[in-house]
DNA sequence: CGCGGGTTTGTAAGCGCATACATGACCCTG
DNA sequence: CAGGGTCATGTATGCGCTTACAAACCCGCG
């Protein structure tokens, strides 16, 4: 009553079981009429090949894995609030992309949201079932981290560095160093906040070292830190703005956000207290997410090539599941600053 | 060289391989000091259970399957164009609600993008490697979905009526028809078109019937089809709308559209040639992405939960992997009206 | 007619784990 | 102190497939 397998489509045929095997694994090699009768009477008992037996006779899943953070899961409430699924537009590009590029290359995927707390876990649990493993922008225990490596392929992305791993980044530091030049120099303004993210995120915190170099250059006063700290949500983006301008003092001419929905959130808080956005104030993100697109003013930003992040993992890992001597490698993907309207360039 | 299996952690502790495995798979059947001791072996040796024997031997996988379409696979400039991210939005929160759901059941999630004309092969292939599989709005080929139905729990999402296979669904019908009872009767509008999705589309279809069911009730003309159709893209409700005002006749005083993209479109093509929303004419969509609510002005749509799409199909296959006998269920999801600007409600 | 060389198929040995069953140690009861 | 019951562990088998190796077959040619 199980599943049927190579023997019952063997038997059926009237071939070895190898041949059946054969005729999926090498087709090439069992002649064409062979095949054929072998196909047909797979079809007719329904015989699908077991990826655990084939996986434990080969040594290989053909699946990649991806863990990524577990955005704070949203209560139950799923039909009121966009907040979850706003948090979740980084991660996604990166899913799209690693996705599509396994397929292209014959592999699977396999994802699994981590919770801080049960990162360990989450990522040992996977380890068994793939054949490399990609870490997204989140915290992992280093006991574990090396006992998996050990095992298998992995690759770290926009995360923490850690010694003797792969490593792919998005070149935050340059992103926002340039976006910040622009800001100052062909806008010329001299006057600018940091909204920052949370000091744990080394991708804020590069993006806030981008902004300092960038007045640094100009040799402008160099803040210690960012004028403000949210925790990257639309909503730390009103929050920051609000508690900006209750500070009194001079106002900046420009806000430079940690990222998008931040910046977003400053957009609104500002509409909110009538400060028009380029006009009395410039307003800047990071990160590219289409959101950044459809807010009015459009969003002058930095955009993080997440796709081509994923896309670049499954490489890294099919590179060192080919060699495993190969030596250590840690790529930075270029970013691209996009000038739209919150910044007072296009019309 | 290979990777340390249970037989090198039971020598090392001098106890045997029923031992080791019974500390990972029933961990309370073994003295807790042995257990200690097979755990801190394991942790010096660098042993991961591997998933493809525990498979093989318990004849499951613990890994559920998601198969979607394959949005247009956006060229590789990916640096420029948001197109793609844009297209995905739908996906990505079933994708999530589905991770979230199967994680909380101590399943794995398995996902694949299914080229329409690989629909078939890309389905087999997750077959052998989960325990259930959830295929997401699309036409999958019957003759695989026989083979792959005999095999393990199948659940279709939002697709296609497949007779003897479960199926959740989203209230497209009802959703549309009270998003149009609003704009007559709450409105007073009494010259709706409605820009349609592709005719193969199940879910773009019933929307248009549920528009025409408010007309019917209403005593208004009946449209046989949409008004005009489109591809669900924001491209595809740019050009929809110049196409319509091309047209001449009567202006309608509201466009319904299919989704919330083609609405997006719809908002961007009125603003180029200075129709005002909502005042001159008011504009609809249908889904509740996030975009929705960052545009200008805000989309008055219809919220479908996505998230909880995926979390029932976990569900439901997971009823169906305790009780292969059950009856072929059939869930509906209700969906939430969100009334914003764009059709005239809210300042 | 036999033989070398290529092609197709069969034989058989695992792959790493779960688990039914057997074993042994120990404790309790009478 | 024998008998029965519990708990912890060991023994042994098989899950469904891949693959090295061996065998069978086919062909053409000397």
């Amino acid at each position: 009553m199980g599943s049927p397998t190579v023997y019952d489509v063997a038997e059926r045929v009237g071939v070895s079981i190898a041949t059946v095997s054969r005729v999926y694994r090498s087709p090439d090699s069992v002649r064409a009429e062979t095949r054929e009768r072998v196909l047909s009477a797979a079809r007719e008992l329904g015989y699908v090949p077991s990826a655990s037996a084939r996986g434990l006779a080969s040594r290989v899943t053909g699946v990649l894995g991806l863990c990524f953070p577990d955005f704070a899961e949203p209560a139950a409430g799923d039909a009121a609030d966009p907040q979850g699924a706003e948090l979740s537009l980084y991660g996604d590009e990166v899913i799209r992309g690693m996705e599509r590029a396994a397929r292209r290359r014959g592999y699977g995927l396999l994802i699994s949201a981590a919770p801080a707390d049960r990162a360990g876990e989450s990522m040992a649990e996977m380890a068994g079932r793939v054949d490399g493993l990609a870490l997204l922008a989140q915290q992992w225990p280093a006991a574990e981290l090396d006992v998996v490596a050990r095992r298998l392929p992995l690759v770290v992305l926009a995360g923490q560095r850690h010694p003797g791993l792969d490593r792919i980044e998005v070149a935050n530091f340059d992103g926002q160093l340039s976006l910040t030049r622009h800001l100052l120099s062909d806008h010329g303004f001299d006057r600018l906040a940091f909204l920052g993210g949370p000091e744990d995120s080394p991708d804020a915190e590069a993006r806030f070292r981008g902004f300092q170099a960038a007045l640094l250059e100009r040799g402008l006063d160099l803040p210690e830190r960012p004028d403000t700290r949210g925790d990257l949500t639309v909503a730390a983006g009103r929050k920051a703005v609000a508690e900006l301008l209750d500070r009194g003092g001079p106002r900046p001419q420009g806000l430079v956000c940690a990222n998008d929905q931040m910046a977003a959130g400053a957009l609104q808080a500002l509409a909110e207290v009538s400060i028009r956005v380029p006009g009395e104030m410039a307003v800047t993100g990071f990160d590219g997410i289409p959101l950044g697109g459809a807010v009015s003013p459009s969003l002058t930003t930095v955009r993080q090539p997440m796709g081509r992040l994923g896309e670049e993992a499954v490489e890294m890992l099919l590179a060192r599941l080919a060699d495993r001597d190969l030596p250590v490698g840690s790529r930075t993907l270029p970013t691209v600053l996009v000038r739209r309207m919150s910044c007072g360039c296009s019309a």
